[in-house]
RNA sequence: GCGCCCAUCGUCUAGCGGUCAGGACACCGCCCUCUCACGGCGGGAACAGGGGUUCGAUUCCCCUUGGGCGCGCCA
């Protein structure tokens, strides 16, 4: 039994994206688990889209999930000679040949073929005639020869046996005029190379799967354990591509997900370990099967997402707290908050257990702790205020001018001018305290009686905070 | 258009021929409580449709429908 190893193998051509860092975490889990090596691999054949940016991207995504690779990323085009030198092996092999298309001629293929209704394939002209027939002045590519009969069987742990017959699948390019590799090319002959065991990635990929399974058999190599998991879709059941709201890794911890609850949302999308919700890595790791993933798309549900990140933030400790919330402050551009946490943190601490259980990220759990830092007294915006109706406008123009007047601000004395006021209204104390929570932030978020009490501006009552949280 | 894949509550899922079809999120009640949360208890909510196979189908097969993916000198 051959060690096992799995790659994640991106193209650097934008941010890591859920659905990529979801199949990183397949790949990785699952190494782990057997305890295999899992490669990197930065797929930068496509010189006009890959940036050096985005292998950063790619790289700070899986760190900050914690998923850490074995050995140096392993960067394809820096590979360019040896795939050429395959392609001209499979040359040399009869496996392989070339062909002097123009795009005029590849494009009307495509359209006779579909005006057949045939699938849009290459024909393959040049596939028998010698290249001394070769028009002058073009360089050629070579193209894989493709078996024209039979059919190629992907052994898939996720999707089972799938079976292609090879009449739909052409003798695609494997080199491009340029010498440069394609895809295709490149993917085996790098899983090859790598010792690569086990083949996780994305569904899109399976037909893809049968096509490499063809430059495998013609250099006579192995083939590869394949396992293609399904895509994530968006949450209304469509692709989640960036134009429907899909997002890089980055911008969740921007918006103060925590990493482990990323690990423990995206692991639940699209494999299950019994009634299994909420586990650690570790356990994970320990339970994490390819028999155990699913075969249907799951939708993105940031609902759960949040629900599983307040699970974490709950159990998180307050230094681990402050530490993210000072930095996502900073990296949500967030200048006021961060200035604020920072010249606070003896407070923030103090206060952050009874901030926890009322936050699903931490960019509420910053929210929550603005009023310890907030100017005082705080003017209620004028665009805020007009979102509100009359009658809410008027109460909390009361509240506000009873608090006011109190003439001692002890957490006592306000707290019973609050309840003797919302009783008085026939009101439950929340139904005072929200409006006026949501006039001063802009936002309608959960308030706690004492966030009433500093927000309309008196600094005593942060005592009370202190009692209770130290 | 051609090929391939998929299909259990609104969502994520358990189920691998015989279950009152289980859990989680969300939702609705109740409890806890000075508010809002957290927590606890309870409730409504699903096998897409039609044929087979079988003593028996959510489970196996076929068709339909509905989604998705692929079909580049992109990856």
């Amino acid at each position: 039994m051959k060690p096992v190893v799995t790659r994640f193998a991106p193209s650097p051509t934008g941010y890591l994206h859920i659905g990529g860092a979801r199949t990183a975490l397949f790949c990785w889990a699952f190494a782990r688990h057997t305890g295999g090596r899992f490669l990197l691999r930065i797929e930068d054949t496509d010189r006009e889209r890959s940036t050096e940016d985005a292998v950063h991207k790619i790289f700070d995504g899986l760190r900050w999930l914690g998923l850490d690779w074995d050995g140096e990323p392993v960067m394809q085009f820096a590979r360019a000679k040896r795939h050429a030198e395959i392609a001209n092996e499979l040359l040399r092999r009869g496996q392989a040949y070339y062909c002097y298309c123009s795009q005029e001629e590849l494009a009307q293929m495509r359209e006779e073929a579909r005006a057949a209704g045939k699938p849009p394939r290459y024909n393959g002209m040049w596939r028998d005639r010698d290249p001394s027939e070769a028009p002058p002045g073009v360089a050629p590519v070579i193209r894989i020869k493709a078996p024209q009969t039979g059919e190629i069987v992907v052994e898939d742990h996720v999707q089972g046996k799938v079976v292609f017959k090879t009449e739909n699948l052409d003798d695609f390019i494997i080199l491009r005029s340029d010498g440069t590799p394609t895809y295709m090319l490149a993917v085996v002959v790098d899983d090859h190379d790598m010792d690569v065991t086990h083949i996780i990635r994305g569904d899109d990929h399976l037909t893809n799967g049968a096509r490499q399974i063809i430059i495998y058999n013609g250099m006579g190599w192995d083939v590869p354990e394949m396992a293609h998991v399904p895509l994530i879709h968006g949450p209304d059941g469509a692709k989640f591509s960036k134009r429907h709201g899909a997002l890089g890794v980055a911008a969740y911890r921007e918006m103060g997900y925590l990493p482990e609850a990323m690990i423990n949302y995206l692991a639940r999308l699209g494999w299950s370990h019994g009634d299994d919700e909420i586990f650690s890595v570790g356990q994970m790791v320990e339970w994490f099967s390819l028999a155990d993933l699913n075969k249907g798309a799951a939708r993105f549900d940031y609902v759960k997402l949040e629900s599983v990140n307040g699970h974490y933030i709950r159990g998180a400790t307050p230094e681990r707290l402050y530490k993210v919330m000072v930095e996502t402050a900073s990296e949500a551009g967030r200048d006021a908050d961060h200035a604020g946490l920072t010249a606070n943190e003896k407070t923030v601490l103090a206060a952050l257990p009874e901030l926890q259980p009322r936050a699903k990220t931490v960019l509420e759990l910053i929210d929550l702790a603005q009023f310890i830092y907030a100017t005082r007294p705080v003017v209620v915006e004028a665009n805020a205020a007009e979102q509100l109706t009359a009658e809410t406008r008027k109460l909390l123009g009361e509240a506000r001018t009873l608090l006011d007047a109190l003439p001692e601000w002890s957490a006592e004395a306000i707290d019973g001018a609050m309840r003797t006021f919302a009783e008085a209204r026939g009101l439950k104390l929340g139904k005072v305290a929200q409006p006026l929570r949501a006039a001063l932030t802009g936002r309608t978020i959960s308030p706690g009686i004492f966030e009433v009490m500093v927000l309309i501006g008196k600094a005593e009552s942060l005592a009370r905070i202190g009692d209770q949280a130290v």
